[in-house]
DNA sequence: TGTACATCAGTGAACGCGCGTTCACTGATGTAC
DNA sequence: TGTACATCAGTGAACGCGCGTTCACTGATGTAC
């Protein structure tokens, strides 16, 4: 991460000047600087702010969705044995390849998917359906085959509340983490919170139907 | 909501446009000129755009909370009752509380709380704490009661779970009922994705507790 | 091997624009004597 | 009742600043003949 190219520092401090400060209020200049790179930099490879924006996405998005497609492929491979535990622990998986050497990327991979979703209902929402829609659907489907009780349009629902709460949660981990240890003075590691993270998440998958 | 004085129609302009582009991307000038006031009355007013944005949550929250407040006090006087569906309808009753004669505002309030989440990590965090933060340990309380064979910390991460569930679901919503709509050709009322968000919240919080 | 030209990553300085904020001012209403 | 002054909501125009973007330029490398 340090040697690279000037895309590649470009990239690098966007990353993380994005996910700490949100996209409007890092401005070019401060990625540049950060980077080491000239200013017109920025437009002379990516073409504009926007662009480059994206290119921050897409380097998160590739890395996760080639290794959650590889897991998804092998899963289907073994049908019967496939549970919401399992599915969800293949996402815990996927998430983990985005780390490329440095741990605290997943978090900022996270927190770059909360800000996109609250801000910016425009560009990132229509590319992300366009790129990973299918890696997307295919979850869906085994995860409906993992959980018979529930209609696939509950397992629609569901899998969103759970993506909200886990963009959320690991979003604001940090803090979360601080308060945990001031309030109960226990102190939890990002994998314990993860494991709590997944068995809310199976329990909520598996509820009992609301009465319609 | 339309012959109010200069104050009220700044905020009432506020909270739509900040709901809609977010903090940073709305203008004082695209504010003050919806409302039809003059640019500078922002700031008589107010004092900055900062102040506006902590008025315009302050409106909310302190709708919210005292409708919260009044039905936590109800429920004290009969303990044994409550139960977690319950605790949840009691949010779900404080959050209608925010309407003021236009169902909308339900929505634009959870939107923005979403955006206050993500972005902004400093000013509104802490001033959500410090003014709301005994209604939430009250309700933490009565949740804790509720599930007592879930630990206290257990709980705590729990609602923030549901927390980020509930934000990420429901300022999105109109986008996952139009999803909604087109593959699976129903179409949900508002209501009915509250009451599929409550069952898979209630799931959660009472799910089985990870291996230690 | 030498020369002319093309390509391309990167640069430094400037551009115009929209932003939040400020300030001197107006006009209406209230208060003191 | 009349006059002088204070208060306050609201205004119009301008301020300086930081922003994303542009542009003419440099210097290194590759290619053609």
């Amino acid at each position: 991460m340090a040697q690279a190219g000037t895309v590649g520092r470009i990239l690098d401090s966007a990353e993380v000047l994005f996910a700490d400060k949100g996209f409007a209020e890092t401005s070019l200049r401060a990625i540049t600087s950060k980077a080491g790179v000239n200013l017109a930099a920025v437009n002379y490879h990516f073409g504009s702010k926007e662009a480059l924006i994206q290119a921050v996405f897409e380097r998160f998005l590739n890395l996760f969705c080639a290794r959650l497609d590889g897991l998804l492929a092998e899963l289907e491979r073994k049908p019967g044995s496939v549970t919401v535990e399992r599915l969800l622990a293949t996402l815990s998986q996927s998430a983990a390849a985005v780390q490329r050497g440095d741990p605290q990327r997943v978090a900022i991979f996270f927190r770059l998917s909360g800000l996109a979703y609250s801000q910016a209902q425009g560009h990132l929402r229509l590319f992300f359906r366009e790129h990973y829609g299918e890696v997307f659907r295919r979850f869906l489907r085994q995860l409906a085959v993992a959980v018979p009780d529930v209609p696939p349009m509950e397992v629609f629902w569901r899998v969103h509340f759970a993506l909200g709460a886990t963009i959320f949660a690991l979003s604001g981990m940090d803090s979360l983490r601080a308060i945990c240890r001031s309030d109960f003075g226990v102190t939890l590691s990002a994998q314990q919170v993860n494991d709590r993270l997944l068995s809310f998440l199976a329990g909520g998958i598996r509820a009992a139907l609301p009465a319609s």
